[in-house]
Parts: structure tokens; sequence; C-alpha cells
DNA sequence: ATACATGCAAACACTTTGCAGCACA
DNA sequence: TGTGCTGCAAAGTGTTTGCATGTAT
């Protein structure tokens, strides 16, 4: 039996070049960065069909959008937890191993820890409700 | 002695304003939820404006942007750790108070945690350098 | 008096969408 | 064969910036 959540899509050469490269980008990507890896193999595929295809991953789960909250959104083909540091005053962002406590962000990086935010992703009761 | 990283600032009407209000909120609104409050105290105060001042604040500390990623950037003054779950498939916000644990998230709302992501703000330890 | 802040509008950056043609199932 | 996908360009959304003027110090 056919789950209703499924999303229905077709198998199309752009689907899967932009699958396989992102897949294989692990740096948190914005979505002109995999524009631009996907251009230097076909340059064909449009900047629109770049987008549709990362949001179908994240419709579908296996992809998410990590919030950076400056610039672009990025992505991420792992759905793990995602640790990182933001520097206040010149931006950067530290990426931090999942095992690293709060005091050890600190330790590691000279990284003055002012705050934090939490996002969990999932789905809420009401959409799975939805689903099943 | 004044400290280099200090930001020089005048007290204007419009600051004082935009401050009082947007402290006021505790909703992490959007920068153009705080335009429109300012809005219905003085109509006079451009968007630009408001933006600015946002902006100082998060340079000065006393603001953060919270990151959910999608629409529009959020702004709150408390800098204390935020925690949040979000619906993939409806994009709902849930505010979760900061002593739930992740178990505890799924037994309060339903909630179908499939990944997270943690942002630490503060300041990297070059940025700390320049300003001793 | 002067250097910084404001308001406006235009520019900018990022993302989504309408549509005609194309291609997978 | 037909419905969903693509590419292009235009529109949409959110934010920043240039400039002339205003204002706090």
């Amino acid at each position: 039996m056919t789950e209703k959540n499924e999303i229905k899509t077709r198998n199309t050469k752009q689907k899967e070049t932009v699958i396989s490269i992102f897949s294989a980008m692990h740096n948190h990507p914005t979505a002109e960065m995999v524009c631009n890896e996907v251009a230097k193999v076909d340059p064909t595929i449009g900047r629109a069909t770049v987008y549709r295809i990362l949001n179908y991953m994240i419709k579908k789960g296996t992809a998410i959008k990590v919030p950076i909250y400056d610039g672009a959104d990025r992505f991420d083909i792992t759905v793990k937890p995602h640790f990182h540091a933001k520097c206040r005053l010149c931006g950067k962002v530290m990426d931090v191993t999942s095992d690293m406590k709060l005091p050890k962000v600190s330790e590691a990086f000279g990284f003055d820890i002012e705050g934090g935010s939490v996002l969990y992703y999932g789905r809420c009761a009401e959409c799975l409700k939805k689903i099943n």
C-alpha cells in the first residue's frame, strides 16, 4: 500500500545529478554553492531546478536546512544534530563536533559563548495525524 | 578609558522608541513585526531605521537573531538559550521551555523529532583579540 | 559646528513561481 | 499519452545602502 505522505517524483537526469553532487558535499552548502557545483558537471541545469530539488529533499526528509541565520540558507543531507559556534562580530561559523560540551567550545576555540539556540526539527502531532 | 569595541551611538528619539517597543516583545519577532509595532506609536520612523537599530543591538550584544531558517530573521532581546521545535511539514514553530529535555519534547507535543541543530553565539578568539 | 542618524527610495540578495515545451512512466 | 519536470525570466520577499537632510553632542 502506498503511503499517503509519499511524494511522487519522477527520476530525471537533473534530479540524479543534483542529488549525487549535493550528497557529496558535507560542508552545509548554500543553494548557490550547490548550483555552482552542479554547473561544473551540467551547466544546462537551471537554478530554479536546484532549488526545487533541494526542497523536495527537505519535504521527503532526506535533507535539512541548517539555520545559521545570516545570508543564504544552508543545506545538509544528514539529519544528525549540528553544532555550530558563530561569532557575533565577524560572523564566522565554526563547526563544533557533537561530543563537544559547552565549556569545551570555549577551550577549543577561545570562543566567548554569550548564548545559544536549539532547534529541533521533525513532524508535529497534527501533521503526523494527517499522514496516518 | 573608553573601550575600543564600544559602539558609539547617539541617543535619538527613534532609537529610544524602537528599543523600548522591541524590548517589550518577547515572541522573537521578525523585523517586520517590530516595524509594525513601532509604526503604531510613531509612523514616521522608517523601516530602514528599525533594521539599523536592531543591527546595532546585535553588534552591542543586547539582541540576538534567533535562527528558525524559514522566512524572515527573528530577533530577541534576551541572550539566554532558545529552544524550538519546528515541523518539517507545516513549518509551525513550537516554543520549548529550556528545561525540556529531548524526549520531553515528543511527550509534550507529540512531536516526532528527526534531528536538531545547535548554534552557540558569542565572540570568537580573533575578535576578542582585536578588542583587547 | 560637525559628525553621526534618519527617511526615502533604489538596489541587493535570495528564493519562488508562471508558463510553454520536454521527458519519464 | 499525459502528467509531472525543466529552464527561463519575472516576480516576490526580506534586508541593506546612497544620499540629502536633520539633529544630538
